[in-house]
Order: structure tokens, then sequence, then C-alpha cells
DNA sequence: GGTTTTACTGAACGGCTGTTCAATAACAGG
DNA sequence: CCTGTTATTGAACAGCCGTTCAGTAAAACC
């Protein structure tokens, strides 16, 4: 009875079929619309064109827009987030581990002039999450991390004796919204916030709260992609 | 000759016709509209409702939709901007009139569960400037005049001996993107940051920075309106 | 009261774009 | 090859909404 339903058991195996990659592929395109274009102004036939297919095609693996879009956002939120925690798993000190935080924080500076640049995703994402309850929980669950990352290391400097004692989620509160206020001018292409200037003015912070030299802060590595 | 077209002439003189007191009546309430929806669904039906007329008076005093939401947005922003400068004009010291910005700054704490809550806007004003250059060059302007009325502020408490030497523009840039930040969170209603901690935090962070006491910058007036 | 200008509206137009669907191509298994 | 499942699409549908416009009410002026 069941073995004559042959195809309901192959159901069942998890065969990596091509769903899984042309979804991930939908959503990297769609990405780039909504950065290019911001999250208003994205059409479906503008992902189609990105990939080389038929708008039908997205309603194919999408049940409408609307999700695509919100699916799009919160994929990139995660992607940013999963670069940062791995940029700094390697590094020992609190202070270089802080650093690299920080620097994977801050817009790239040179290629902020083509306007797909996906760190504008996150004013897409602010603004939306009002409206849209499951972008909202991500978003604040994302913040969240943000700030317990930040939080954990303070509070590892601090154990360590290379942190003076401050409140670890308070300070982490500050220099999150630090950044994201930074980055607004920075994405924004403010003239008097430029991308290094956001750096220095995030370390000087850091450092001055922490009690800790600017120095200490500055890692050698290469500096990480991120929010 | 012109004297026989006599309403030639009366059309030079500027009677207070109920244009103006309309397109305001109008840009209030697309204001509330964008506020309510977002500036994506904000419809141009919204805001005829909201003022009991017919969608097509509202494409009799603006040229388009866009125009009127871009208008719309200005027209908020420049009033916010007037509440904060206006509500510091009588305050005598560098550190009391620098409390009341921070005061002014901050979101009200109590009303922000009703969804019009205008501080929202700020939030769509950052995502459209990427693709409107009015509104961005608007944008930067009054981010411009927020930095230089704080670092006005500063040079004058520096020079009375109120505050310590530090730079004003680079304090500037620093106290603006934190109330930035911390407005984000506080608008989204993120758990972790209501009203009353950012306010705590900026008030904080710009009393050690500047070395005054925390209890100096806090004023007796009431809290004024403001970003 | 008649006439001109201003304020306003209802209804219709029109385009854009999300969505549906039936039809087709690609493909795997037998 | 045949067959059934999956992937893809072109074309048509449908609705929403911005915009237009001709027409009406209201007010101002003579």
């Amino acid at each position: 009875m069941i073995t004559s339903h042959h195809s309901l058991l192959f159901a069942f195996v998890p065969r990596p079929s091509i769903t899984e990659e042309r979804r991930r592929q939908i959503l990297e395109a769609a990405a780039g619309v909504i950065a290019e274009r911001g999250l208003c102004e994205a059409r479906i036939s503008d992902v189609a064109a990105r990939i080389g297919a038929s708008p039908a095609l997205i309603l194919y693996y999408f049940p409408s827009k609307e999700a695509l879009l919100a699916e799009a956002l919160a994929f990139r939120d995660q992607l940013f987030f999963d670069g940062v925690e791995q940029g700094m798993e390697e590094e020992a000190g609190a202070a270089a581990r802080l650093g690299q935080l920080i620097e994977a924080s801050c817009p790239p500076s040179e290629p902020l002039d083509r306007p797909d640049n996906e760190w504008l995703l996150w004013l897409d994402v602010w603004t939306r999450s009002r409206h849209d309850a499951d972008l909202s929980a991500q978003r604040a669950r994302l913040d969240d991390l943000m700030r317990s990352t930040i939080a954990g290391i303070v509070k590892d400097g601090i154990k360590a004796g290379e942190f003076q004692k401050v409140d670890p989620d308070r300070f982490a509160i500050l220099l999150s919204a630090l950044i994201d206020g930074l980055a607004i001018q920075v994405l924004l292409q403010d003239p008097a916030v430029s991308a290094s200037t956001m750096r220095d003015l995030c370390l000087d912070t850091a450092a001055s709260q922490l009690g800790t030299s600017m120095k200490s802060l500055v890692g050698v590595a290469p500096p990480k992609r991120g929010r």
C-alpha cells in the first residue's frame, strides 16, 4: 500500500533538491534589489531579472512578494551576524576581540559609492519592523545578540583585569547604539562622518569608558564584514 | 491695459488665501499617515480621509503624491528642530542648555504605545533620503544644525569653565549619533532600552565626557518636544 | 442677481505590478 | 522511448491607487 506510492517514500528523503539553492539565490537577489531600490520600490520583476528568470518563478518559490522581502531581510541580517561572531572566535584578549567587533561593525569606507551596499538594508529593517511582527522579533533578537556579545567581552575583560569596572550591560547598550547612530551618518554619506571617523569614535569611546588605551583595541587582522 | 486685468493686480497682493492654511493642514495629516502606516503604505486617500475631504483635493494642492510626502517629511523635520532650538533660548548655563537639548531629544516615554508617534518619521526620512536628493540635503542640513548646536553649547561651556576641554565637533558627532542610535531602540520598543534609560545614558555620557556632574545637566523646566 | 474666480468633488481612466494558471520544457527512472 | 514529477514561463487577470477632468458649489465682487 505504501510501497505502491514510492513517490511518497521519496518525499521523506531530504534530497538536496534544487529548491533550497534556488531559494537562497532568490533571497540573495532580493536583498540586492532592496539595497539598490529600497524596500518600497523593490519589484518582484527586479528580483527575477537579477537571476535571469521570469517573475512567475519567484512566486513559485515564495508565497508572495511580502513574504519574500521579509525573508530576504531576515536572511541578510542573519548572515551579517554570523560574520561578526565568526570573525572573533580566535581572538584571545578581550580588548582585541572588542576591537574586531567594532571594526566589523563599521561599513567599509571605500566602496560606499555603489548604491547596492548591503549595509543599507538596516535602514529598511528598522522602518519595516514597525509593521512586521516577525521581522520586529528578529531585529530585537539580533540587537540583543549584539549587546550580549559586547557585554560578554566586557565581562571577560574586567575579570582579566584588562578593563576597569563598568556595568557591562550598560556599556553594551551604549556602544551598540553609538554604532547604529554613526552608521546612519556614514551610510547616508554625511560629509561630517566618514567611515574612519566612525571607527575612531567608537574605539575612542570604548577605550575611555573601559580605561584601556585605544591601541590595545586595534587588532592586526584584516577587517571582517558585519553590520 | 494692466488695469483692465484687475485680477492680475490682485494676484500680487499676498492675500492670506485659504491655500496656505489648507496646505499646512494637509501636510500635518500626511505626516500623521506616514507615522501610522509608514511611508511606503501611505495612500493619498488616507490623507484625504484624515481631513474629511476627497482624494482629488490633495492633488489640487500638491502636484503629486511623491511631492506631498516629501514635503510632509521636510515639514515635520523643520517643526521638530524649531522646537528643540526654541526650547533652549532662555537657559543661561551651558550645562543646563545641553541638558534641555538631550531631554528634548528623547522620545516621550508615556505615549509610546500609540502608533502615530511622530518620532517614527525619522526612520522614514533616513530610508527615503537615499533616493530623494532634496530630502537628503534637508536631512544633512538638520543633522548639521543639531551638531553645530551641540558644539556651540560645548564651546560656551568650555569658555565658561563649566566643561573640561574636549573637541566640541567630535563631541557633537558622538552625542548626536548616540541619540539617534538610542532613539531607534526606544522607538522600536526594544525592551532593553526604555526612554528613561536612553535619557540616563545620554546625560551620563555627556557628563563623563565633559567632566561635569550629571546633576548640573538636569534642568527643572518641563521636557520639550523634539527629535 | 449675475458673473468671475476659487474651492472642491465624483467618476472615470490608465498604468503598473502582484498573482494565477494552463501549458511547456527539462529531467529522472524504468 | 515512455512517463511522471519538477522546474519554468508567457500570457492573461485583477485590483489597487495615483492622476485627470469636467462639472458643481461657494464665495467675492460689481
